[in-house]
DNA sequence: GCGACTCGTAACATATGTTGTTACATGAAA
DNA sequence: TTTCATGTAACAACATATGTTACGAGTCGC
């Protein structure tokens, strides 16, 4: 099954706007993200609307960030996602009166409901900051470039 | 994004055949899950190639269960059917040279490992015959129908 | 042996979901 | 007013899961 990536396709994003004061535009995050524009503000919708970000029309418009990384976590980003399914095993529906059915259901569905949990515990463990300070580190452990743009192009 | 339920439907299947004493042909089995007889052949053969099941051809023959439900858990099962991924999320493969794209998977790699390894145990604590239990505590429960057959007609 | 039955598997068809692209409307800055 | 940028709908391209057909091979009953 194909997995799904906008968790972490919005979170590189993310980390690319917290390196700039300016507006950045759809078209230089999909640069980055060898993407195409309207993806990025497909994926960027949510977290508007979350207030996570703030987008601006016109000349010197873009998307810029709105809130204090150290206050938002990953659970929150994914949550502004609109809470994708974590899980890619799920239950058949055909014939919810079956009792082979309920028994299967019954077995599966605590485990997977602990599973999903104890991740979106985990994402609530990290901020976008430690995120941020990670990426930091590595950059400078790596020296070299000097943007993220640079970063990119290794 | 669309959920995979081979797992579910064959812990159907095999509490189906349970209650078998013959060989079930693969038609039977395909009208019990509402699908085709291919279908049910192709999600057995990681069944029978770990010798859980045993399918024999020609007259009489079908699918047989031949191991002890005490012993067979639902993460050999998983096993059996080629460890499919248990996440619906992923990461991103695009850059993997990017350190954007690394900070972003070393922060989430850590959170899918653990709901996978969590997981992964619950399924290991539940033996088929403990699901196949609960199956006949809920029949008895119902009462009413006298066979798998009927069981699906509700 | 012959015919009926059943699995094994490849090939193809269909349905659904994700991602990429185009097109056009809206709003803001120069 | 022109240029730039987002917002969004509509459509195309692609991947995956599931359903179906077709045919081969093995087995039983006659």
């Amino acid at each position: 099954m194909k997995r799904n990536s906008q968790l972490s396709g919005v979170l590189h994003v993310l980390l690319h706007m917290a390196g700039e004061d300016r507006p950045v535009t759809s078209e230089r995050l999909a640069q980055a993200m060898m993407t195409h524009p309207v993806v990025i503000r497909r994926i960027m919708a949510g977290l508007r609307e979350a207030g996570y970000v703030r987008s601006e029309k016109g000349h010197g418009g873009g998307w810029r960030l709105t809130c204090d990384l150290k206050r938002v976590t990953l659970r929150d980003v994914y949550d502004a996602l609109g809470r994708p399914s974590l899980l890619a095993m799920g239950n058949r529906t055909e014939a919810p009166g079956c009792l082979v059915e309920q028994a299967v259901n019954a077995a599966l569905a605590p485990a997977f409901r602990d599973a999903e949990t104890l991740l979106l515990e985990r994402l609530g463990e990290v901020t976008l900051a430690a995120l941020s300070a990670d990426f930091h580190k590595r950059f400078a452990a790596r020296g070299g470039a000097h943007s993220l743009e640079k970063a990119h192009a290794s």
